[in-house]
Formats: structure tokens, C-alpha cells, sequence
DNA sequence: ATTGGTAAATTGGTATTACCAATTTATCTG
DNA sequence: CAGATAAATTGGTAATACCAATTTACCAAT
């Protein structure tokens, strides 16, 4: 049986002390060189690991400034999978697709767990969405959007949800922001995505999940219609996103 | 401003190389030393590249045997925040109510999409659920369990939710195990658990979409009723999961 | 020509030592 | 006490050496 070489031991051995709290999150490691000699291992060893480590977003390091265990846990690592089909336009549908189930899901839940402080922290997203619509400003409108929806994730109060809705706008940033740079140029296009938003805001205040999931799919179900219907390559597949939107209820 | 460091350069054209189909699956890189001349770097350095572009799941390597592209992109990786919160009991109701969503998605593509092989891998997986159950075999029904439902994101024809799927099942492994050990003695659960899968797989075979989701979501809540309701931690939330399921349809 | 065994070559893994560069800390001066 | 500077500490890179696992080449037997 091939044994584990002593850098994936070393970081195991690490990534558990992390997880068990013995390096609580901002905390810093001690020195490369007193870590070396403490678990019995050369310095480029322990870089192995820690460069393992630093890879799947538990430390940041700086030169100089020590290796620190990560402030938000899950942010300083990105699937590389998943960003590879974000960027790729064959699978913009599977992505909206995917954005409909999470989001929608995201909208139900804030709509029955809505807190004091996440209302406040909707409406001032909402106030900042209308801001950037005013400016025109594309940039700005896509960053708004991300707020926005994570504010919901947010709300949802499931910490699964939100760790994967932040993971997927963390790769869609840039195709996100193309978006609505497209969108921004049909007509009244992007006052009614403005008005979707509200909508959708209106629906999670008022607990109402139902209508909550529902605008928020009629939202993307108005997205994926303004985007550019390129052809669409490889599989003859079902536009399943329409129909996903008119789900009973 | 902070200049990128050498390693990560590195890693970052590698990853490029590999994006780009100069190193397709399944192929070796150069060796180390000549990669790391051709670099222009030294092979401490390029290591650490290389072992980043491993721990992100590009990358898998054995001593004497060469550094290969992974087969399955985004099967060597697993996204260490979603372990953890996946093997925390105080997140079990996160993430059913996550699964919850991404399941009920798959099922309603695939009823939409399925292929004639999807129907044979599906009937085939249903076969292997009614034989690890016959055999009262703890072990192997979650592993037919997991089959199943990845074999119904896979007729799901989404690449990006059969992606995250996996990466949700890979981590679930242990503790979709437990359930099913957990579940096991209690009565005919594991009857009713299987005429559910049975149930679904109607469902997904006679292309009714809303009823493969409704049929997907009853079977998690009853799982849900199932499982030990140990005291929730932490907030006071709604039992979202009950109510995400008498969604209208 | 094929197969099995063995040696050699090639590959990745670990270690030691040295030095560079960024950051942090200590010290000194006004 | 604040600011400047030097020293110490930290991470980053490099060269060289050697170990261990895998692959390849070679040879003998069939």
C-alpha cells in the first residue's frame, strides 16, 4: 500500500489543529521555521503543506507578515471547476439554471427567517441598486446585483447556501457584470430589472416565500431572456429554465 | 502594490496550459526539472506551483510516476468549508434544506432530458438500491443511495449541478452513511425509503417534472423526520425544510 | 516472439544550507 | 510621545544532494 508522503501528512495534521481551534480564525501560525522543527519535518516540507493549505483557502500568507488562518473561511479558495464553466458561454444555461435553484431557494427562506437587521440590510441594497441604475454606472449595477442577491442568501440564515452562493458570484463577477453591460443597452431593459428587484424585495418582507421564489425566478427567467440567444452547441436540450419558472404555485 | 509571488505565476500558467488543451486529460506534464528550466525557476518553486494546481483538484501525483491532469476535473478537490460544515451536526438541517434544492433540481431536468441510457443507468442503479437492501447492508445502501442521485443529476444534463453534486456527496459520504445505519432500525423506514426512490423513479421515467420534484422533496423530509432530532444550537429558525416541501403543485 | 526477472534510468519527495525581500519590532533622537 | 532608522524576524527563492517509487531497458529462458 502506497503510503502518504510526510507534506499531505503534515497538512492534515495542520488543517485539523486549525479546524479544532488550536489557530482560530485571523490568528497566525507560528514561523516556518519553528512549525518545521516542531512537527519533525524540513522547511520546504512544511511549505508543501501549507502551500496545500493556503490552496484550498484556509491561510493566507505574506511574505515577511507571517501565514495567517483566514479571516472568512471558504473566501480565499475558488473551484476551479466551476470557474472554468462560468466563464465558458456553453454552460451560461446550466449556470441560470443552477442560480434558479439556489436563489430561489435563497428567496424562500429569507422570506420565513427575515431578521430586523437583514431587512435593513435589503432596503440598503435596494437603495444602492436604485443608485446605480441612476449613475448607469454597469459596474457598479453588477456589484449592487451580487450584493443584493447575497443579502438574501444571507438572510436565508443557511450557511451551506451562502457559502455556495458566494463561491458561484465569486466566479460569475465577470460574466455577470458583461450582463448587465448587454442588458444595459435594451431600452427599458434595465428599469424593469430594477423593478424585478423591488419585487422581489417586496415579496421576502412581507414573509411571503411562495411569491418570494416565484419573482425571483420570473427574475432570471427574464435574464436568461434578454441575454443574447446565441446557439447553443453540443446537446438538443429542453429550454427547462421557462418551464422551471411556471413550478405550481 | 504587493507583487504576485513566483509560485503562484507558475501555477497560474500551468493551470493556463492546462485550460488551453496543452496538456489535455489524463496527460503527463514534463518532468520537474525540465518544467522547471523551461520556467525558468527552480524546483522548490515550481513545486510549490504544482502542489497548489494539485490541492485545486487540477493535478494528481505519484513518486516516480510523473505529475498527470486528473482525469475527472473537480474530482481530485473537495471544498474544505463544505466538509466541515457537512460533518457538523449543527448544520444537518442546512444542508438537507441545500440538497433539498439541488435535488429537487435534478430531478425535474432529468424528467425533462432523460436519455434512453440515463433510463438504463437509473433502472440500474434502482436494482443495486433493492439489492443492498435485501442484504441489509448499511454500507453499501448509502453507497447506492449516493449512485442513485448522482445518476439523476447526471440525467439532469447540468454539468454545473452534477458538478456540485458531486462535490456535496463526496463529502456527505460518512455522514449519509450514518444516517442509513441510523435509519436502519427503525422499523419499515428502509422499506418506505425505498419505495420513495422507486417512487421518484416513476416519476423521472414518465417525464413529469413536478412530480419528480415533489417526489424528490417528500423523500428528504422524510428523511428528515427520521433523523434524530437532537436539540438545534444557535438560533431559533423555522423548520424550513417541512414547509420548502408543500411547495404548490 | 513472448514472458519474466533484474538492473539502470527517470521521476517525484525530502533535506540542508544560503541568501533575498517584505514585514515587524526595537531603539534612538528630537 | 512621535517619527525615523536599524535590526530582527518572517516568508520566498535557489542550489545541491540524496532517498524512494516508478518506468524503461536489457537479458535470459521458453
Amino acid at each position: 500500500m502506497k503510503a502518504e508522503r510526510m507534506s499531505d501528512q503534515v497538512a492534515r495534521v495542520v488543517e485539523k489543529a486549525i479546524t479544532e481551534g488550536q489557530y482560530p480564525v485571523g490568528s497566525q501560525l507560528p514561523p516556518e521555521r519553528e512549525l518545521a522543527v516542531r512537527l519533525g519535518v524540513s522547511r520546504p516540507t512544511l511549505r508543501q503543506a501549507l502551500t496545500t493549505l493556503a490552496a484550498r483557502g484556509w491561510l493566507e500568507t505574506r511574505q515577511g507578515g507571517g501565514h495567517r488562518v483566514c479571516q472568512h473561511l471558504g473566501d480565499g479558495f475558488s473551484d476551479p471547476l466551476l470557474a472554468l464553466l462560468s466563464n465558458d458561454k456553453d454552460y451560461q444555461y446550466d449556470i441560470l439554471e443552477y442560480r434558479n435553484a439556489l436563489e430561489g431557494m435563497a428567496a424562500w427562506y429569507a422570506a420565513l427567517r427575515l431578521t430586523h437587521s437583514d431587512r435593513q440590510r435589503l432596503q440598503a441594497c435596494v437603495i444602492e441598486l436604485e443608485r446605480s441604475h441612476a449613475a448607469g454606472n454597469a459596474e457598479e449595477q453588477a456589484r449592487a446585483d451580487a450584493d443584493f442577491h447575497l443579502a438574501i442568501a444571507e438572510a436565508s440564515h443557511n450557511t451551506v447556501l451562502l457559502h455556495s452562493m458566494k463561491a458561484l458570484f465569486r466566479v460569475l463577477a465577470t460574466s455577470i457584470a458583461e450582463s448587465v453591460f448587454q442588458i444595459a443597452g435594451q431600452g427599458d431593459t434595465a428599469d424593469r430589472l430594477l423593478a424585478q428587484h423591488k419585487c422581489l424585495l417586496e415579496a421576502i418582507l412581507e414573509g411571503d416565500a411562495e411569491s418570494a421564489q416565484r419573482a425571483s425566478q420570473a427574475h432570471l427567467g427574464f435574464v436568461e431572456s434578454c441575454l443574447n440567444e446565441s446557439h447553443r452547441q453540443g446537446r438538443q436540450r429542453q429550454r427547462g429554465l421557462q418551464a422551471f419558472n411556471v413550478m405550481p404555485g
